[in-house]
RNA sequence: GUACCCGUAGCUCAGUUGGAUAGAGCGUUUCCCUCCGAAGGAAGAGGUCGUAGGUUCGAAUCCUAUCGGGUACACCA
């Protein structure tokens, strides 16, 4: 809706010479100003193209102010010192926004800014040596708004989970899993007998069971060697597919499973090492000791370092450990060397607080693997407290007994906990009380937004028993002149900036965005609910009057369509009545 | 010691490429159900946006310094 508006700015800009080249009608702000009398919108181009434009911010102002009364739809503007240009439009200008929203529909938050261009959105790339905890919830629901996002803005998304399943932790876990195995034998294992990074978790008993019933006691009194490659592949195998579980239950679903273990087998680490070594990007050194921290065994080894200085890190890392073998780190080369050759140039990885000092490596990796095509965005999450009833939950990994994902789904729901994990900015901790998630208040926002559905679809029965069946065609062709309350207006407004602050919310990756605006829809939504009940010529329907009432009911209609939306971007399911 | 993040109302947090008089919820005070769902709404109190400088027409937002809190810092994943 604001295009027309925009292109009015536009030509009263491009009066001035290098308009074209400094910027797009994009970078124009159309914004409502806090003080309903200054106007229903204003800009603020003049000051912002100042500088660009080489023009004076009142010389600006004038000739967007003289383009913009050109408009038939704007019927005041006015010039605010140091050059806001602050308008009203007419009441037939938020009328035709219902319809333009109801001719769009389910596609009216959808902008094709990036044609279609391919996106790979790597998240919650957990070990598989267990469950998920609410960690990886946060981290999960992160990742899958963000990737609905970015479909609004015509990104062709693919979503990715890295599998870590090689390394020292799938040795102990295949180790772990073999104790288990013995104990389903019938020899006697405590908890003594699991060393310090292996998993004594119940969730390994019922594997181990498995193992035991299909192949008796195969691997019992055999060397590590004889069972450990079963017992890793098992294990793996198997809580992926919990992993699987888990997210499916939480509503997220990916679209590739990219194995550590597989890039290593096609040599693809060896390829990555390849490369850098020809870019003279790989050396034989040593690392200076950490300053800082005390470490014990501390010793000077030679190994095989990236040059990530080179590219803005602190220091160089190790792709090869003292022993020889390839670190993690050496991994993930091969991993984004494989996601580039897949054609994902653009990339976005979604990855815990406590994960920020690999970020330098891991943008430094791709910068050198990338020869200038690469744009890797990394995004943190931080960590979520649980309470109950305001005391923190504690929770306590070595005994196994931390709160799982599943766990929380179980108690409060898949749309609440999706709607809690990113109601906050991904850098803010957020606290998850668990008992007051669930509690029919505003201490549980989720049921503010589908409060607020609830009504619009209650008062949709109640006009159908009225006038009968409502369709589509009819609201949007129906006239919308009953529509002149100022609380009618702000609501219309409201939803005509929706599709902007989408966009915005899909290019800054940050998901939270979404809550606050639907929260914000609803409120107003909410308030004008109210002023209908002191003022009964306010209310949605009137029994004898059908015009009056339909106009009403495509405002809702509007209303409706966007909560709808956002749920869908949040994924969360809408009620259509509160129990 | 270094890097990254946070510091906004009593509490939990918003604040969109820097915009005009900084906003919500909880709590608190006062109103609004013969009337489409009061699980809601209207209004009041509550702030030198951690502190000090700087950049400019304009700063919660950008820069520098500083204080407080969090996270992470060889070969682990």
């Amino acid at each position: 809706m604001f295009t027309i508006i925009r292109d009015s700015i536009f030509n009263g800009l491009s009066t001035f010479s290098g308009t074209k080249d400094n910027f797009s009608k994009h970078d124009i702000l159309i914004s409502a100003p806090k003080i309903q009398a200054r106007g229903d919108l204003y800009t603020n181009a003049a000051m912002s193209f100042s500088k660009a434009l080489n023009v004076v911010p009142k010389v600006l102002a004038k000739s967007i102010a003289d383009s913009l009364m050109q408009n038939e739809s704007i019927t005041e503007v006015t010039i605010a010192s140091p050059g806001f240009v602050n308008f009203r439009v007419d009441r037939k200008f938020w009328h035709a926004s219902i319809d333009n929203i109801i001719s769009k529909g389910k596609d009216y938050s959808y902008t094709n800014l990036k044609n279609g261009e391919s996106i790979n959105v790597e998240f919650v790339s957990a070990n598989p040596t267990g469950p998920l905890h609410t960690g990886h919830a946060r981290n999960a629901v992160f990742g899958s708004v963000a990737s609905n996002l970015f479909e609004r803005i015509g990104y062709k998304v693919t979503r990715e989970f890295y599998i870590n399943d090689k390394g020292n932790q799938i040795d102990s876990l295949a180790r772990s899993l073999y104790l288990r195995y013995k104990e389903a034998l019938g020899i006697s294992i405590s908890e003594d007998n699991f060393d310090e990074g292996m998993y004594c978790g119940e969730y390994l008993k019922e594997l181990a069971f498995e193992i035991m019933r299909n192949y008796l006691d195969e691997f019992l009194n055999k060397d590590e060697s004889d069972w450990i490659e079963f017992f890793k592949d098992f294990a793996v195998k198997r809580l992926l597919k919990s992993i699987e579980a888990d997210l499916s239950i939480l509503g997220v679903n990916m679209d590739v499973y990219t194995s550590e273990l597989e890039l290593h087998k096609q040599r693809l680490v060896d390829e990555a090492v390849s490369i850098l070594t020809e870019k003279n990007d790989m050396y034989e050194g040593i690392l200076p000791k950490p300053k800082g921290m005390v470490i014990e065994d501390w010793e000077e080894k030679s190994q095989l370092l990236f040059k990530s200085t080179k590219y803005g890190d602190d220091i160089d890392r190790p792709v090869k450990k003292s022993d020889g073998t390839w670190t993690y780190f050496a991994g993930d080369l091969a991993y984004h060397l494989n996601k580039m050759r897949r054609g994902f140039y653009k990339m976005v990885t979604i990855l815990g607080a406590d994960h920020n000092g690999y970020i330098k490596r891991l943008k430094s990796a791709v910068n050198a693997l990338g020869n200038g095509k690469q744009d890797i965005e990394i995004r943190l999450y931080q960590l979520i407290n649980f309470l109950e009833k305001g005391k923190p939950v504690r929770m306590s990994k070595r005994s196994g007994n931390f709160i799982t994902l599943k766990d929380v789904v179980e108690r409060v729901g898949k749309d609440v906990t999706r709607y809690m994990m990113i109601s906050r900015h991904h850098d803010v901790p957020i606290d998850f009380d668990l008992v007051k998630a669930v509690e029919l208040s505003m201490d549980n926002p989720v049921f503010y937004i589908q409060y607020a559905y609830a009504r619009i679809c209650s008062v949709f029965r109640n006009y159908e028993s009225n006038f009968g069946q409502i369709n589509i065609e009819e609201l949007k062709t129906c006239s919308k002149d009953p529509l002149t309350d100022e609380a009618e207006i702000f609501l219309i407004r409201a939803l005509t900036f929706w599709p902007d602050q989408i966009s915005a919310a899909a290019i800054a990756i940050e998901p939270h965005r979404v809550t606050i605006f639907l929260q914000e829809i609803a409120s107003l939504f909410h308030s004008l609910w109210n002023k209908g009940k002191i003022n009964t010529e306010l209310r949605f329907i009137s029994p004898n009057n059908k015009e009056e009432s339909l106009a009403r009911m495509s405002l809702l209609y509007a209303t409706k369509l966007v909560l709808e939306d956002g749920f869908k971007i949040i994924g969360i399911e809408p009620l259509s009545e509160m129990r």
